[in-house]
DNA sequence: AATTAGCACTCTTGTTTCCCGAGTGCTAAA
DNA sequence: TTTAGCACTCGGGAAACAAGAGTGCTAATT
């Protein structure tokens, strides 16, 4: 069904008001937000008829309306004016990320505490990851006899390292020697198509006995992979709990279990690649998909740092979630970040 | 006032049954508990003599009673006999603790999930440190022009790593020759004793120029700061929200915040030191004093691992707590790191 | 044909009232 | 010293009620 402008006017206007109160919108609050006079008796019959198309919902028979998933998403696609962001919080913003930050994960932890308390609502960073990324360096130190710390950088400038257990009868020299030859084998090859086999191949001529080379190898192998685990920042959860929708423990509960959830909100974010002319994804209620996550909305935009690094930062709120200022203050982090890595890598 | 052998038993009584229900305990409930055929109203008549004590509380007039601090306190200290653990939770605990792990702050960060697991309360642990702990290493690793990695490397075996940035003048050379110096003049000194003016004079005779080699001596010097900060590891705060004192979400969000509040835990655990013979650390409601805890109790104990490693590990949890049940659990944890490690030390 | 005034109807929410029962303290008997 | 008995208190749930917000429909108005 087509809209009237006059029901996209009446829809915008439900949101607008439920979005402040949580209450259900009646016919009067709406007749009385008009700039040109109309009744509420004419809202009532546009409101019968969003009803019908499935826009809204009546939580009783004598009640208001209350959008439903389907209002929230053409408010979001076509009925919502973001407001412009007051020129205080962006101090606020830069002067919160204006500091010594050396790291591009450190950056982005920061970036998502400030987005958190600046919108209110639990914000979520995927940590910066290049697509095609290939092994620079690799380091083996060690740091007691048995004990090496593999230090990994990839082409990016990402830097991981992890602390594994060997044959204590490497020398320091030997383990430089074996990372040396790894390095120099392996620098050419994406970061995706390195297997045990690939690291094994690039080892062949090292004279080491077998059986301790291959345990190396092996954890070598396992570092390498792990480099490219991404993380997930989140931050501010508290702020949902007193949001009136999760005004019952168990629904605390099960929000929090859904976002605890190891990996889950992760592989959400990193399988997500946007089809959309649009810069953000915005998951309504059902559209997550994930289970205790349905009251809540998911908006979430990819970031940009420098030539190569890619990543996510959003926030998740209630589905009925200040979207017009939400989406400015996730626009204004974006670019932010990017504005004080370039600053950091070039200064 | 010194309580009778009856009084005991039902102070003991009331915490049990309160423990499991959470509502005030009344003296037909005590009554029909007793092994000995008791009358409702004898209890009744002790029950108003542990009430003027300050044992008890009634939240009105013709309800029945609930313990207060003090009870608690008493009960912790005299009257609760904690359960042995089934050896069905201990083989799990085992499991979960026997897998890959290298590091003891990996070791630790497992526990304190299976130890939040087992009881069912938030748990928190303190990572290991070593009470008099030297650099043993420190390492200076270029990763890129401009880039270094600063690897600290304690007495104990504790590692601590972290990026810095520095003047991109010095090559790989220079900076391995610096971290030698360093690491071999601060190797004598202990922790706590470093300042920044120590480590300067520890670089004295470097010939490098003056303002370059400052800035690295401060981030070193910052480095080595950092590598004595403990963490803390925080699981399970989901399991307090479904506690029956925790029904209001603002209950909920107060606790939250607290827990959440960066460093209060933290050092309110590593500042805390038993004065007294008991292995576990207990604090009940206001004896926390910490604000938006006092409906919780904080049960700890320190673990050791190897020689010189301290930590603490332990749960929070209603004031109403199963404390029969959690202080063999915390024991056992405690035991089983310390067993583990002790095996991967020496295995 | 679109809009609106008017009205009867519905349903929630808050309030009051009332009653039940759990629990108490006290007294007197065992 | 213990216990049976009893009158009393008070919270909480059920029922009854009123108020009010909101609706849908009809008929009048523009």
């Amino acid at each position: 069904m087509e809209l009237t402008e006059r029901q996209r006017w009446i829809l915008k206007s439900v949101i607008d008001i439920y979005v402040t109160t949580a209450e259900p919108v009646g016919s009067k609050a709406i007749a009385e937000q008009s700039e040109t006079p109309i009744s509420s008796a004419t809202v009532r019959n546009e409101l019968a008829e969003l009803e019908a198309a499935g826009y809204l919902e009546q939580p009783h028979t004598s009640a208001g309306r209350v959008p439903t998933d389907l209002a929230y998403r053409e408010y979001v696609d076509h009925l919502m004016e973001p407001e412009p962001m007051p020129e205080e919080e962006k101090k606020e913003i830069r002067r919160g990320l204006d500091q010594q930050i050396y790291e591009v994960n450190d950056l982005m932890l920061r970036a998502n505490e400030l987005l958190s308390e600046s919108t209110g609502y639990a914000s979520v960073t995927l940590t910066p990851s290049e697509p095609e990324s290939f092994v620079s360096q690799l380091k083996f130190l060690q740091i007691e006899p048995g004990r090496v710390m593999v230090i990994v950088v990839l082409s990016a400038g990402l830097v991981k390292d992890r602390i594994i257990r060997t044959s204590d009868l490497f020398t320091p020299k030997q383990l430089q020697m074996i990372s040396g030859v790894l390095e120099e084998n392996l620098r050419a090859v994406q970061l995706k198509d390195i297997t045990l086999v690939t690291v094994e191949a690039a080892a062949e001529d090292i004279a080491v006995p077998d059986p301790l080379l291959n345990q190396l190898l092996y954890e070598a192998y396992v570092s390498i992979k792990q480099a490219e685990n991404l993380d997930v920042y989140m931050d501010g959860v508290q702020r949902l709990f007193i949001q009136p929708e999760f005004n019952e423990p168990a629904k605390v509960h099960k929000v929090y279990n859904a976002l605890q959830k190891d990996g889950l909100i992760t592989g959400y974010l990193s399988h997500s690649d946007e089809l959309s002319d649009n810069p953000f994804m915005i998951r309504i209620g059902q559209e997550i998909a994930i289970d205790g996550l349905e009251a809540c909305s998911l908006v979430t935009t990819t970031y940009q740092l420098g030539e190569r690094l890619f990543g996510k930062i959003g926030i998740i709120g209630p589905r009925r979630m200040e979207y017009e200022k939400v989406i400015p203050r996730i626009s204004f982090i974006r670019e932010s970040v990017k504005d004080v890595y370039k600053d950091k890598t070039e200064g």
